[in-house]
RNA sequence: GGCCCGUUCGUCUAAGGGCUAGGACACCACCCUUUCACGGUGGUGAUACGGGUUCGAAUCCCGUACGGGCUACCA
C-alpha cells in the first residue's frame, strides 16, 4: 500500500477544454499533491480522424493558466514516456494479440457495412442498438466462426481486421468505487468491445488499461461517463496485468447544464462559458469563448470548480489551491451531478477579486484588455487607487472597462434627468463659487475637497445632500461608483474643474 | 429498449439513526451609506413517493417515479 501515488489526467486533443474536464484534472492535481505523487497528463490521440490542429497545445495552455503543471507529459518529459498515444502504437498489439492466444479476445473481420447490417438486422423495437455480444458473435466474421486456416489465410493477405474483447456469456464482475462504493456489472450484457482497431491503433479500452499499467498510475479518476465501460476495464485488468496491479478508480459525478450534460456546443445557448480560455475551431474558424476571457481569475475558476462536488466539510468556501491541496480528499466527493450555476461563479470570482493583491488584479486586468493598455499611462499607482476603490463592484474582470471608464474619459452619456428638475440658480450659484475655490485648492486630496465643499455649501445654507448627486453625476455621468470626493481627487483638478464647469453652464442654459 | 449511476431549499451543499434539517449563491425586506456597491440583520424556500427495519429514519432495506450517463473500429 506504500506505492507512490501517480494519477493521470487523459484528454483526446479535440477541441476545447470544457469545465467537467478541468474539475477532473483539478481532482487529478489536488490528489496528487495531497500525497506527495505525480500529476501525469497523457495525451490520448488514438482517433487520427478526430486530429485536431493546436489542440494539445491548448490543452497544456488551459492548464498554466489554472496553476495546475503536469509533473510529467509530452511537454514535461518523464521517465514513462511517450506520453502521446499515437507514439505508443506498436506496443498495444502484443497485449491484444496475448488475449487472443488465452482466449480472451477473437480477430473479426466484419467490415463497417456488414456491422451497419447487423444492426439493421437485428434491431428491434425491444433491442434499438443491437451489440455485437456473445448472442450475436457466433454470427458474424471472425476467428470464432471462421476456421483457423481462413482465419490465417486473411491475416497474412493483410484483410482489414480488428481485435475484439471476448466478453463471458454470464457471471458479474464487480468493483470498489472511492465515490461510489460498490459498483457491479453482469458481464453477459457488456458487447466485445472492439480493442485494436483496424489501423493498428487501440480502442480508449485497451490504451487506458496498458497505459495506466505501463505509467504505474496508482489511483484512476475519470468522469461518470465511463461508468458503464468500466467492466471492459476490469476484465482487461483481470486478464492482462491481474486485479492486485491495478489502479483504485474514483468516477466523477457529471457538471450538468441546464438540460444534462454541458455540452460543448451550447455555451453560447446557456449565457456562460464551457472553455477554461477561448477555443477557436481551426476549420470553421468559429470561437468559443471560455472562462478567462470572460474575465475570470484562475484562482476563481479553480475554486469554484472544487466545490462543485466536494466540500471539506465545513462551511468554508473559498479555498486557495495550497488549501484545496491540504483539504481535499477523494471520499468527499459528491456522487450525484452538479448542475452549473453561473451566478454563483460570478460570487467566486467577486471575492477573490477582492481579496487578490491589487498588483496582481492589475496585471490580470493589463494582459487581459488591449483598450485599456492606452490608459495605463496614469501610472500603477492611480490604477491601484482606482482598482481598490472599484474592485468590490466588479464581478468580473471585464466589469472594470465600465466601472472606470469615467476615471479616463468623459462620460459618454450623463443622466441630466436626475439634477435637472430640482436644479436652481442658488445651486448653479454654488457650483459656480466651488469652481473657483478648487481651483485655487492648495492640496487637492479626498478629505480637502469634501471639507471645502461642504464649507462652502454652508456659507450658502444648502443642504451637502442636495449638491452631492450633482456633483456625482457632473463627474461621472451616472448614479454609481465610489466616494465622489475620492474620484475627483484622482480625476485631478483640471479634469474635475472641467467637468463641473461643462454641467453648469450646460444646466443653467436649460 | 437494455445496462449503470443518482435523487435534501430554484442552484451548490451540510447533517453518514436521535434536539426547531445548517450554510452559501440568487431573491425579498430592513439597517448602514447624502449615489452604486460592500457590510449587517431578518425572511421566503428542501429531505421525490410508497412500503418496510427501528423506541426513533433525510440517514438502512425494497419498490415506484423522476433525472442523468452509456449503448461506435470516439474518447
Amino acid at each position: 500500500m506504500s506505492k507512490k501515488v501517480r494519477v493521470r489526467f487523459a484528454p483526446s486533443p479535440t477541441g476545447g477544454l470544457h469545465l467537467g474536464g478541468v474539475r477532473t484534472v483539478l481532482y487529478n492535481y489536488l490528489f496528487a499533491k495531497k500525497h506527495g505523487g505525480d500529476f501525469i497528463v497523457r495525451i490520448e490521440d488514438t482517433d487520427q480522424s478526430r486530429y485536431v490542429p493546436g489542440a494539445e497545445e491548448y490543452i497544456f495552455d488551459c492548464l498554466r493558466w489554472c496553476g495546475l503543471e503536469p509533473d510529467e507529459s509530452v511537454q514535461h518529459g518523464g521517465a514513462f514516456g511517450p506520453y502521446r498515444q499515437s507514439e505508443r502504437k506498436s506496443l498495444y498489439r502484443a497485449y491484444a494479440e496475448k488475449l487472443i492466444t488465452q482466449g480472451d479476445a477473437y480477430y473479426a473481420f466484419d467490415t463497417p457495412a456488414e456491422l451497419e447490417a447487423m444492426r439493421k438486422q437485428y434491431k428491434t423495437d425491444q433491442n434499438p442498438s443491437p451489440q455485437y455480444d456473445h448472442t450475436l458473435r457466433l454470427r458474424m466474421r471472425n476467428s470464432l466462426t471462421l476456421s483457423a486456416e481462413e482465419v490465417n489465410q486473411l491475416l497474412s493477405s493483410g484483410t482489414p481486421h480488428v481485435i475484439r474483447i471476448q466478453m463471458p456469456g454470464s457471471g458479474t464482475i464487480a468493483f470498489t468505487d472511492m465515490i461510489r462504493g460498490d459498483v457491479s456489472f453482469d458481464m453477459s450484457t457488456v458487447d466485445d468491445k472492439v480493442l485494436l482497431k483496424a489501423d493498428g491503433m487501440p480502442t480508449y479500452h485497451l490504451a487506458v488499461v496498458v497505459d495506466d499499467h505501463l505509467m504505474q498510475i496508482s489511483h484512476a479518476f475519470r468522469g461518470e461517463e465511463w461508468l458503464p465501460s468500466a467492466p471492459v476495464h476490469l476484465r482487461l485488468w483481470e486478464k492482462l496485468f491481474g486485479r492486485d496491479a491495478m489502479p483504485q478508480w474514483a468516477h466523477l459525478p457529471l457538471i450538468l447544464g441546464p438540460n444534462g450534460k454541458l455540452s460543448k456546443r451550447d455555451g453560447a445557448k446557456y449565457g456562460f462559458p464551457v472553455f477554461a480560455m477561448n477555443w477557436t475551431d481551426p476549420k470553421s474558424g468559429e470561437t468559443i469563448e471560455g472562462f478567462r476571457e470572460r474575465g475570470f481569475l484562475p484562482e476563481a475558476f479553480i475554486n469554484l470548480l472544487a466545490m462543485l462536488g466536494w466540500n471539506d466539510g465545513t462551511e468554508k468556501e473559498l479555498f486557495s489551491l495550497e488549501e484545496l491541496v491540504q483539504a481535499f480528499s477523494m471520499e468527499r466527493v459528491h456522487s450525484a451531478g452538479a448542475k452549473f450555476d453561473y451566478e454563483k461563479a460570478k460570487w467566486f470570482n467577486h471575492e477573490w477579486l477582492r481579496r487578490k493583491p491589487l498588483e496582481e488584479i492589475i496585471i490580470a486586468l493589463r494582459s487581459q484588455f488591449g483598450s485599456l493598455d492606452s490608459l495605463g499611462s496614469l501610472g500603477s499607482l492611480k490604477w491601484e487607487r482606482i482598482v481598490a476603490l472599484v474592485r468590490e463592484r466588479c464581478h468580473l474582470l471585464t466589469d472594470f472597462v465600465e466601472e472606470t471608464r469615467y476615471f479616463f474619459e468623459y462620460p459618454k452619456s450623463v443622466d441630466m434627468a436626475s439634477i435637472q428638475p430640482k436644479w436652481s440658480s442658488e445651486k448653479a450659484a454654488f457650483f459656480s463659487a466651488l469652481l473657483v475655490r478648487y481651483d485655487s485648492l492648495a492640496d487637492w486630496n479626498a478629505a480637502a475637497l469634501e471639507e471645502c465643499f461642504k464649507t462652502l455649501a454652508t456659507e450658502q445654507s444648502i443642504k451637502p445632500g442636495e449638491l452631492m448627486l450633482p456633483l456625482r453625476i457632473m463627474l461621472v455621468g451616472g448614479k454609481f461608483g465610489p466616494g465622489v470626493f475620492d474620484i475627483a481627487d484622482i480625476l485631478g483638478k483640471v479634469e474635475t474643474i472641467r467637468r463641473i464647469e461643462l454641467l453648469t453652464v450646460q444646466l443653467s442654459n436649460n
